[in-house]
DNA sequence: TTATTTAATGACCAATGGGTCATTTATTTT
DNA sequence: AAAATAAATGACCCATTGGTCATTAAATAA
């Protein structure tokens, strides 16, 4: 946002606030965590005063509620249909799937900060973790399960216990969201490798078709 | 520790002190995270007064660096000196690794703390968020290409893009402890079925050996 | 132009909690 | 038994920060 000098002085837009509020607490959160992140910097960032923030957000915590709101709701639920209707056989579906899961919530900044969040401080928000629960992970696992079970009706997948447990197929993507936002600095990333690799794997495993011995 | 009324007098304990008094902190970190926690909490269930916990540790952080000290470097030097001495195939020392990971990282609560508190509060510790890599995931990380090498030159592994990023593997292990962490009250984990899902998975992948189409 | 409305401000308040230290008391030494 | 040592205490200090509200000023109506 810039903002020459003579700019300076306050400016009534009611309506782009709250979206202009919740991107800086966005950014705060994913830097500092909920906690440790202070509504005044908040603010700065957004470039209002402290009063602002809470003529638009009841508390600090709602803040994170509009955050949970306004960037993962709308994603999910764009996800949801896309896939539902994706044709082609379990294989496509199955990679279609973990491709998205990728570029909607673990490679976006935006999103990785709710799954931080939710990580690290869910004891102060249990309704929010249920929520989030419900419409992103359950979700997900409830496409997951139809992918697995129409790919083993038709002969396409193995029947085995990985279908007890669909979400260890998407494991490594949960870890990669970790890895991105904990030890990047030190041991960088790249998504597009380790999406690679993680589709290699799953759907090839370790073992060599035809050993030596 | 069990204390009648008479015993309710101060004792003098320094030896015993510090591991308490991590023991609780532990305890406290997991349930309200590190910026949550709070130092009387944590001394009153180390049976101690607030100040007592200053007299054995600088200052708040220097607790967390504490807990890092004590549970998890012994353990990981033994989960090391296991794994390299441990015979048998490649797919046998694999699974040993995988199995070991479960049992020493994921499924104790003591270390899961550590890599949640690194997880979400890690930019307050960057020195330990370095130290944790380099003991914890870079060793842990050279078991694992030492066994996919292995593994690839006996002919037991396919030769793959895996090997380009091994901790693909171990990937769902650490989202198996982020849900325990964080979703157990609402769809709780089995470790037990879990890895044995995730096992199958890395091994086999997911796709049909004879597939119908 | 003047009056009215309401978005925006930031000085201020109050609670919280990390950290200190003078005092107390358990233990050891003489 | 008295003195010396040091472990343990918790009342206290104070920096931080979430949240409030009387005041200011931008936009709109009269």
């Amino acid at each position: 946002m810039r903002m020459t000098l003579t700019e300076k002085r306050r400016k009534r837009r009611k309506d782009a606030r709250p979206q202009e509020i919740i991107d800086a607490a966005s950014e705060v959160f994913a830097e500092q965590g909920f906690a440790a992140a202070k509504v005044e910097e908040i603010a700065k960032r957004a470039g209002v005063a402290k009063g602002t923030v809470y003529l638009y957000f009841e508390s600090k915590e709602a803040l994170f509620e509009g955050l949970v709101n306004l960037s993962i709701v709308p994603v999910f639920t764009r996800l949801a249909d896309q896939l539902d209707q994706f044709p082609g056989t379990a294989k496509e579906q199955l990679i279609g799937l973990v491709e998205q899961v990728y570029r909607e919530l673990i490679m976006a900044p935006k999103r990785r900060v709710v799954m931080k969040i939710l990580i690290s401080e869910g004891m102060r928000f249990p309704a929010l973790v249920e929520f989030y629960h419900r419409e992103v992970i359950a979700g997900a696992s409830e496409l997951m399960r139809k992918i697995l079970i129409k790919g083993v009706r038709d002969g396409e997948f193995r029947e085995s216990s990985f279908l007890a447990e669909p979400k260890v197929i998407i494991g490594p993507a949960i870890m990669a969201a970790i890895w991105k936002m904990t030890f990047d600095s030190i041991a960088p990333l790249d998504f597009e490798t380790f999406l690679e690799a993680h589709l290699d794997l799953i759907l090839h495993g370790i073992l060599s078709p035809n050993p030596k011995k």
